[in-house]
DNA sequence: AATAGTACCTTGCAATATACGATACCTTGT
DNA sequence: ACAAGGTATCGTATATTGCAAGGTACTATT
């Protein structure tokens, strides 16, 4: 999937944090969960991962593959979920304002500007 | 406003690009005009509006001010429309993208792995 | 043994928002 | 005349982050 990069920036972290909020899952995998609906790729996320195990938002645990090397599971930790709560409102917010910018009237100021 | 900086990365863009296709704007002014819905600083539109111009984006005019030191006006070229338009569709895109992610269902690939 | 798929990781590069500072014009107050 | 503050522009340096490219290693298939 083509896709603007710089959109990216930031938030891939809350799609990586929203999908640990559902369930456990494995770096390999949330590529290509996330992939379903933004693309991203593996040089992206386990540098990601790790900053965010560095940041305390999340624990890892090992645990075998029926088909390939070892996987490393992720799991939020309380810290992770409070930031994820917040990276989600700071996304509403901000998606709401972007929309605000593209489709709403313009607010201009000109209102005590009369015509002469 | 407090915000997250990432998020911002490459929507900025998109949004001076939405502004100008409703009216020529100079700097300051659509600081004052985005920042009604998502904080930006001088630091950040002037490099950028400096990228748009020279990338074709925009063509710029000045014009005095009755107060103050001359304004750049900057307006949108056939080119820059393109490009908004462009930006507009991507950015459907992906905030639908991330919203599915942080909202729907989780589409989980386990369907045919039974209790045992 | 060779290939391909799964799964992990690191390095270096590119894009870009922002802090910070510089420049310059105008108005108001002292 | 001078200082201060608001308006308006521009440039540089820094930090963050996504990604391509490459490497390691395990398993299964050919």
């Amino acid at each position: 999937m083509v896709m603007n990069t710089q959109f990216k920036k930031g938030v891939l972290e809350l799609c990586v944090l929203a999908l640990l909020d559902r369930k456990d899952c494995y770096g390999y995998e949330m590529v290509d969960e996330i992939s379903k609906n933004i693309s991203i790729s593996e040089g992206t996320i386990y540098p990601l991962l790790k900053r965010l195990k560095n940041e305390g938002f999340v624990i890892s645990y090992l645990k075998e593959s029926p088909d390939g090397p070892p996987r490393k599971y992720y799991r939020l930790t309380d810290l992770g979920k409070k930031k994820k709560d917040k990276l989600v409102d700071e996304w509403g917010e901000f998606s709401m304002g972007v929309n605000n910018l593209l489709y709403s009237k313009i607010t201009n100021n000109l209102g005590d500007i009369k015509d002469e």
